[in-house]
RNA sequence: GCUCAUAUAGCUCAGUAGGUAGAGCACUUCCUUGGUAAGGAAGAGGUCAUCGGUUCAAAUCCGAUUAUGAGCUCCA
């Protein structure tokens, strides 16, 4: 005789075990209708799991986060199943929810085209429209491998074989397909109707690049078609702002076939460049880093010393001379290693924080490069910090604090923090390890920082931290990072005598706030979508006339403009000026000043925003303090 | 590197069933001196990514290469 208490506290009591679905008919046809799932006592069940005890009870609706994850899941298996329809031979593999979405991976003896993707995709339709009930068996483990093997689904029974046999395992059928899955899934495929295939991909199975090639299905799925076309619009919103879409519209850089994944910076590409520069050298300064300059080209055997040539020698680019091999360097450590090993260091020195705009070149696979943010070429705000043990804690609180006054200057607010500790192919102590971890994670946790764990994934020389940030369309891109290290110094020499005048190797940190300039500004372009703050704008003010008359004056403003180290153009085109502040304005200029009679006689500027905005006339120091204000801003 | 797709004028893109290329914008010249997002006219501009094949004939079909895009793997 079960109480079921619901969500606003009320309670109903039945005579006998009920399905969730039961008891959202006893509630309303409306609610039964709606229902996708539920949560029972804090557990996602399907509609159809009985209730025979006391619990609370959540219906779960579309209108519930949970509900739409339920809705994705169901649609991966709706597209699985149109899969199989349509192509019996081909083989499932795993189907999971995403960010909006969902992804299949299915083996097939060839690939699927662009038709078949839009065939699948009416075959889902057709089978959502059939309304077929999806009901849930369960299987031991011997059971289900068996089960699959049967089918011909040999991936699918790979990957039950290796689910430890004691637990039961649920499968959920809808019509002629079945499918292992820890659940809920909706009542049924007619509750699938607002989904869309997006693209189709190579995955390799189980991610290990040794493994055959699978092919997987993007999709999306949403509670309505509202919600879809909303989804489908914000990405192409989302796609007009892709860096390098802007980078060509305002003439920022290009790149070609003769130099694949390196960067051409155009004027104006390069003026945003030099300001990122300028403003991470002016911070770098006051937070006690010396800034530094190392050779590009070192012989190879440094690196053979340092440990890169073994680990990532058929990505270093080479060049020789004089029967010398020398590397173009990938990173900057190295080098900055050489400098701190001039001299004598004492105790009292630490920490020394040498920084570098450190250009690398690494030889990244061809596959991997992208547009700005994945390059052959780049340039890291590079900084070491050599130190010792007890002094890792302070200068990484103190980096951390420096990273976020960065970002926040930039108009980053959303950081993905992730923590990486120790891989199983290290070197160092366990319980140096211990120290350095420890000092990572604490460091995070004063601040009050949200992270998240990825165990094994540090450097084989230490932990790391790893900031990241978005791309227009969500990928994520890691940008800072501080990395603690115990080899690097060791192999390299390095050493400082302590207190006890005895020598030590010192703690290494290799930290970037900005990571690549290249990839940094790739985000910062996408981040405002082209309409950079003042502080950043390439071109800050552009001077225009109406007609001939007033050019002499125009050059004139303009010149007092660029005495006061503003970055400005002007233009004297016999245009309408409609056309030349439309011109400017697609350029995302800040600031169009125009300059007529009225302007000429009173000696002011008209000013026009780049959001449209009439500023009136203005004269040229009340123009200079307002731009002065706005720069101090960084707004 | 792997899977799939794409490559046509400076840019954005058409090019139908193989019959040696077209638009808009930009550019040049001329007219227009016009007050807040496109004034008008004329002209010039392409070895259709590269190499090879099929064909009487290839931008178009096939193959290779290079680059780019999406995703996978990788990322000191």
């Amino acid at each position: 005789m079960p109480v079921i208490t619901l969500p606003d506290g009320s309670q109903r009591q039945f005579d006998h075990a009920v399905t969730v679905m039961d008891v959202a008919k006893a509630i309303g046809t409306g609610l039964a209708k709606a229902t996708l799932a539920g949560k029972v006592n804090g557990k996602l069940v399907d509609a159809s799991t009985v209730i025979d005890s006391d619990a609370a009870l959540q219906i779960i609706t579309s209108k519930d986060e949970a509900g739409l994850e339920v809705i994705r899941h169901s649609t991966a298996h709706l597209l699985a199943q149109a899969v199989k329809q349509l192509f019996p031979s081909a083989q499932i593999t795993i189907g999971p929810v995403i960010e909006n979405g969902f992804y299949y991976d299915i083996a097939f003896e060839r690939s699927f085209t662009p038709d078949d993707l839009a065939d699948i995709e009416k075959k889902m339709q057709e089978l959502s429209a059939q309304d077929i009930p999806v009901s849930r068996s369960l299987m031991s483990r011997d059971q289900a491998v068996n089960f699959f093997l049967g089918l011909g689904e040999k991936y699918k029974a790979e990957i039950i074989a290796s689910i430890p046999a004691n637990e039961d395992l649920s499968l959920y059928t809808q019509g002629d397909f079945t499918d292992l899955c820890r659940g809920p899934h909706v009542p049924s495929t007619g509750k699938l109707k607002a989904f869309k295939l997006m693209k189709i991909a190579g995955a390799y199975w189980r991610g290990d690049s040794n493994n055959e090639m699978l092919q997987r299905i993007y999709g999306t799925a949403w509670n309505d078609s509202k919600e879809l076309a909303a989804y489908l619009h914000r990405l192409e919103e989302a796609e007009k702002r892709d860096h390098r879409k802007i980078g060509k519209a305002l003439d920022l850089f290009h790149s070609q076939e003769e130099a694949p994944g390196m960067v051409f910076w155009h004027e104006k590409g390069w003026a945003i460049y030099q300001q990122v520069e300028q403003y991470i050298r002016h911070k770098l300064r006051s937070h006690g880093y010396s800034e530094v300059k190392t050779p590009q080209i070192v012989d190879r055997s440094l690196w053979e010393k340092s440990g890169h040539w073994d680990k990532f020698g058929d990505m270093i680019f080479t060049t020789h001379s004089e029967n010398r091999d020398y590397a173009v360097k990938p990173m900057n450590c190295p080098c900055h290693i050489q400098i701190y090993n001039q001299g004598i260091k004492s105790y009292r020195d630490l920490p020394v924080r040498l920084a570098e705009f450190g250009s690398c070149h690494r030889n990244e696979p061809s596959g991997t490069l992208h547009g700005l943010m994945r390059v052959r070429n780049f340039v890291q705000d590079d900084a070491h910090i050599f130190c010792t043990e007890d002094q890792i804690q302070d200068e990484v609180a103190t980096f951390i604090d420096l990273l976020f006054e960065v970002y926040k200057d930039f108009g980053f607010e959303e950081v993905i923090i992730k923590l990486s500790t120790r891989p199983e192919n290290r070197v160092g102590d366990d319980d140096v390890w211990d120290k350095a971890e420890n000092a990572l994670e604490l460091a995070l946790n004063t601040k009050g920082l949200d992270w998240q764990l990825q165990p094994g994934e540090g450097a084989f020389y230490g932990p790391k931290i790893e900031f990241s940030l978005k791309d227009c369309i969500g990928r994520v891109w890691q940008c800072g990072t501080i990395q603690v290290d115990f080899s690097m110094p060791d192999r390299l020499g390095a050493s400082y005598i302590g207190e006890d005048s005895a020598r030590h190797v010192p703690v290494m940190l290799h930290r970037a706030i900005l990571g690549s300039l290249e990839r940094f500004i790739g985000i910062l372009i996408e981040q405002h979508a082209g309409n950079f703050p003042l502080w950043l704008a390439p071109v800050q003010l552009v001077v225009m006339n109406i007609t001939d008359r007033h050019a002499e004056y125009a050059e004139k403003v303009r010149l007092e403009l660029e005495k006061q180290g503003f970055r400005s153009k002007i233009d004297l085109r016999n245009e309408k000026i409609g056309f030349k502040i439309r011109e400017h304005s697609m350029q995302r200029v800040p600031y169009l000043l125009i300059i007529g009679d009225k302007e000429l006689d009173n000696q002011t500027v008209s000013v026009r925003t780049q959001k449209g905005e009439d500023l009136g006339s203005l004269t040229i120091s009340a123009l200079i303090e307002r731009l002065s204000a706005e720069l101090a801003d960084r707004k």
